[in-house]
RNA sequence: GGCCGGGUGGCCGAGUGGCUUAGGCAAGGGCCUGCAAAGCCCUGUACGCGGGUUCGAUUCCCGCCCCGGCCUCCA
């Protein structure tokens, strides 16, 4: 069984065709850096997370480009407007979404590659333009002739000739849908050198640079955000097929986060959950879950409701995986089924929802081993199950280890230990007034206690 | 105006021409428990509206309504 994607050129789902067996090259567009992040970049990055994991877990050598868009109006804009340069902004934003997606343990891009950093792949790639006669310039802006890609509108499915003319009539422009590849310096804004004198890239020419720098003229694979698809996607592909490039293979396109009421959440909407907002009141392998259960093309509403559900998903799960670990130390597991499904259900175009449900079947079974005290095939379930959630980077233990008691102090533990055990001496005596007003003061100070055959077992709420 | 996606049981959310109509949450019943907690079992008979195709449609086709995305920066 091999990985079938959906391709938003071909609107179908096919079986990925690689470039190179068993290596496979991934380019995403990641963000302009010029506000903090918020749940919905992290979905994007959560999304394309899964897809890097399960190739990776399918045994692929992945190169996975994300790059990061660190020169543009609204940087050079917000930037002045604060009195400050614009690559301060910029870096500074870049810190912010690193430290988003580390929260949500988000694996790192092989590259992590910078516009300012290839300005001279840019202009390489706007001088064959030209010089292949598909890109011209004009008083100081190059600009790509539409025209001259008979394919344009084949990602996006635009009709070129019925597409609005939104932009304000550029007079240098020979033709209202051509666009820029390189913009003229306008006073006091950054601006290198180039053959058509000083100026800054154009927004959809640098991941045509950086995709072809790191991963060649023909790759696998090309992520983004369903609002990328026109025109940067579109654009990005006209640009690389005038230079003559295959480019990518396979245009993967995710849905988008919208605030309550199902309108999609941008910064400009003014409607955006900051990534530091939702990790100030939701623990981040809920957040991971509750922006990675749906399928990746779906839209996600957020809502307190929307997190409540993935919280109460997830501590199932993890409940199960604590409470069976306890069990099962040193016992030898016992293979269970269900790989089989899970990776089904993620070669189908990553069907996260179908995975989870096999998931969430291992772990009604291994609840029922659990009580059964089956603890050879226990063990297995477990095993399945942490494989599996590893996949999707949700295992308790291994992914997100500092959940759950283990992180309170000894002296806190200790503490802990002495009441529960002065319970249980009243329990023996069958004082359960007493018991149960320990145990009721325990859940006031959040401590939750079970009683089970092999002892008290207690966690936070 | 053009292109596209979606409307599924109380909520979220998969999927499918009939077959066993995912999974989670919530609800009701049962089991377990000193009582709880955790867990297990059972129950609910859903697919926006109107036509059509079909032996049979939630699933295909047509029309309509509603929601959303893109066409301008956007994950």
């Amino acid at each position: 069984m091999t990985l079938r994607l959906y391709d938003t050129r071909t609107r179908t789902v096919g079986e990925l065709q690689l470039q190179r067996p068993g290596h496979v090259g991934v380019y995403v567009c990641g963000p302009t850096v010029q506000a903090a992040p918020h749940v919905g970049h992290l979905r994007s990055a959560v999304a394309v997370d899964v897809l890097h994991r399960w190739l990776l877990a399918t045994g692929h050598r992945v190169t996975f480009v994300r790059n990061v868009t660190d020169v543009d109006d609204k940087i050079i804009h917000d930037a002045g407007h604060n009195d400050e340069p614009y690559w301060a902004l910029a870096t500074r934003m870049t810190n912010a979404f690193t430290r988003a997606y580390d929260a949500l343990h988000v694996l790192p891009p092989t590259v992590e590659p910078r516009v300012t950093g290839h300005l001279p792949q840019i202009v390489v790639l706007i001088e064959h333009l030209i010089d292949n006669g598909t890109a011209y310039e004009s008083g100081g802006d190059v600009y790509l002739s539409v025209k001259a890609v008979p394919s344009y509108g084949e990602i996006s499915h635009q009709d070129p000739t019925k597409l609005k003319q939104g932009e304000a009539d550029d007079s240098l422009k020979r033709d209202p849908l051509d666009f820029a590849l390189w913009k003229a310096a306008k006073p006091g804004e950054p601006q290198w050198a180039s053959p058509w004198g000083p100026g800054r890239p154009g927004w959809h020419i640098e991941c045509s640079a950086m995709a072809v720098e790191y991963l060649g003229t023909s790759f696998d694979i090309h992520a983004g955000g369903l609002d990328l698809v026109f025109p940067h996607h579109e654009n990005e592909n006209a640009q690389s097929t005038a230079a003559g490039h295959g480019f990518a293979t396979t245009w993967v396109h995710h849905g988008l986060v919208t605030a309550e009421g199902g309108e999609k959440m941008s910064k400009s909407l003014g409607n955006s959950v900051l990534v530091t907002e939702a990790l100030s009141t939701v623990p981040a392998p809920v957040l991971r879950y509750a922006l990675g259960a749906a399928h990746y093309r779906s839209t996600i509403e957020w809502s307190d409701q929307a997190v409540a559900d993935a919280a109460a998903a997830y501590d199932r799960i993890a409940t199960f995986v604590r409470n069976a670990t306890e069990l099962t130390v040193g016992i030898e597991p016992v293979e269970q089924p269900g790989w089989e499904d899970f990776a089904a259900a993620l070669d189908d175009d990553l069907g996260v929802p179908q995975a989870l449900a096999v998931v969430h079947n291992a772990v009604r079974r291994g609840n029922t081993q659990l009580a059964d005290r089956e603890l050879p095939g226990l063990a297995g379930t477990l095993a399945l199950v942490r494989r599996m959630l590893g996949v999707l980077c949700l295992d308790p233990i291994s992914d997100w280890p500092s959940s759950g008691s283990s992180e309170l102090t000894p002296v806190v533990d200790a503490l802990v230990r002495l009441l529960v055990e002065t319970r249980a001496q009243a329990r023996e005596r069958k004082d359960w007034t007493q018991a149960d007003a320990l145990r009721d003061r325990l859940t006031e100070a959040g401590i939750v206690l079970e009683d089970t055959a092999e002892g008290v077992r207690w966690r936070l709420t």
